[in-house]
DNA sequence: ACCCAGGGTCATA
DNA sequence: TATGACCATGGG
């Protein structure tokens, strides 16, 4: 069992995904901060709404009042402290140029950069180097820690730096490419989720998952 | 009525 | 460093 054989047992199963939903690098970047432990369907009323008041932009959302914000983004919950953290991201954004400029930065450079904003984590960081900005970073989430620890490949308490790092190495080893590897990882994130929705919440093993026939993750009993 | 969703921060020990 | 509290909406 490689990474890069479950992304194919994955990917034979589910096709491709077509992540991010998205017209924009910034529409992603937006989208990131909204998700954090919400569920998408949120998240895109919230969008929807930004962009009936024609305010996914950067200057406008820092520009809006926080009252006015939060009743446009409610939808999406926690909508304080979203209010709050978007726009510490949007002043960010500007402050170093927007989009074109930060284009230029090496994704350690741009990863410390967005680490750097009060709001945005390891997660929400990676989503947007991978989605908005193109670059070969794996993202980690729970799904990806509770599959692959049920599939006995990585170890339940690994860091997400470590986690991260894992996933990276072993498939630059085999897609050495750096822009066909950005186009695997930002499917093969899409398939976690796809799959982990796919599958039953509380035994993910069931015979709806195709993994049940297919790998050692069926002896598995519990997390 | 309960659990969860494409997390992150902050206070405490 | 490692837990716990907190944030809040809406779908199943």
């Amino acid at each position: 069992m490689s990474y890069l054989s479950v992304y194919q047992a994955l990917y034979a199963h589910y096709g491709s995904q077509h992540w991010w939903p998205g017209d924009s690098p910034f529409e992603v970047m937006v989208g990131a901060v909204l998700t954090q432990n919400t569920a998408w369907t949120q998240v895109e009323k919230a969008i929807d709404n930004l962009k009936a008041d024609d305010c996914l932009t950067p200057s406008c959302i820092v520009a809006m009042p926080d009252k006015q914000l939060a009743t446009l983004i409610r939808p999406a919950g926690y909508f304080n402290v979203k209010t709050r953290r978007l726009k510490n991201f949007c002043r960010w954004f500007l402050e170093q140029g927007s989009e074109t400029a930060l284009s230029k930065w090496s994704s350690d450079d741009l990863r410390q950069g967005l680490l750097s904003v009060n709001g945005v984590g390891p997660e929400t960081a990676d989503d947007m180097l991978l989605y908005a900005f193109d670059r070969p970073i794996f993202v980690i989430d729970a799904y990806t820690r509770r599959l692959f620890s049920r599939l006995g490949m990585v170890a339940a308490d690994e860091g997400y730096e470590q986690l991260r790092h894992s996933f990276e190495a072993s498939l630059k080893t085999d897609i050495p490419e750096t822009r066909q590897r950005v186009t695997l990882f930002n499917e093969y994130h899409a398939l976690i989720v796809i799959h982990a929705k796919d599958v039953c919440r509380k035994r993910p093993l069931c015979g709806q998952c195709f993994f049940n026939r297919q790998c050692p993750a069926n002896e598995i009993k519990n997390d």
